[in-house]
DNA sequence: CAAACCTTGACATAGATATGGTAGGGTTGG
DNA sequence: CCAACCCTACCATATCTATGTCAAGGTTTG
């Protein structure tokens, strides 16, 4: 049986067992099995999980941003009605964008601090 | 004072007003104001708005996910990186895939039922 | 001017994403 | 055979996404 369980797996590449499980789910990742069912993680795929975890950190975003840009790559009909509608794109008023962006990124963070004092409801 | 207002606009595209404001904040429309500040809405942003709710209808996903498409493709840097993660998947085992795509599905829809029977659908 | 409409900001919530557990039951390998 | 490990299927939770609503205060326009 060669290749890594996902326990050594997990410890080599930084992710836990778990979310190497939810990765493999949300088909970030493709991995052989062995005769009864384990997950089998060959160096590519290690390598794999590493350098997905720099993507992740170094362009702050997740998973599911990830799984998009799957779909994105493979289902041609999808890839270009996006594509169409950033083309459709007015241009009109070109002197915004940048500050709506910053407020875009600073209201998740003041939810985040506001939930986090206030502190709501607890459980039904 | 040519162009729409919000709830105008509103009543013409499908949105809600609120959601008019969440979609400029994300950076998926730019509009012109008015001298006061208010929000105006031409004949481009009107279709842009119809076509992004058959967009996001059509092909099951959010707005963040646009705001990430958005992201490839101003950002080259990410692109690029994303791109390459993807370049180098190993397709060892090419066999599996849909089926694990289908899990990952039904695990949304799971936790769905599994929490709440209502599913009130959306105003036609 | 004043009614009607808009603006930003904040609070609220249902559903989704990301992650950690646990339980019951197979697999591995010595 | 058996300890150690894995698997799938759930439950739980914190954060985020998508939406509604409300308040305090400007803008439009008849």
């Amino acid at each position: 049986m060669d290749g890594l369980t996902i326990t050594e797996a997990a410890q080599t590449s930084g992710w836990s067992p778990r979310m190497l499980r939810y990765i493999e789910g949300a088909g970030l990742l493709e991995l052989r099995r062995s005769p009864g069912g384990y997950r089998l993680y060959g160096p590519a795929q290690l390598q794999r999980l590493r350098t997905l975890r720099e993507l992740l950190a170094r362009f702050d975003f997740g998973l599911a941003e990830l799984v998009f840009a799957r779909r994105l790559r493979t289902e041609g009909t999808l890839r270009d009605a996006v594509a169409e509608w950033f083309q459709t794109e007015p241009a009109r008023p070109e002197h915004v964008a940048a500050e709506h962006w910053l407020r875009w990124e600073q209201e998740k963070h003041q939810a985040l601090i506001a939930g986090a004092q206030t502190r709501p409801q607890e459980a039904a």
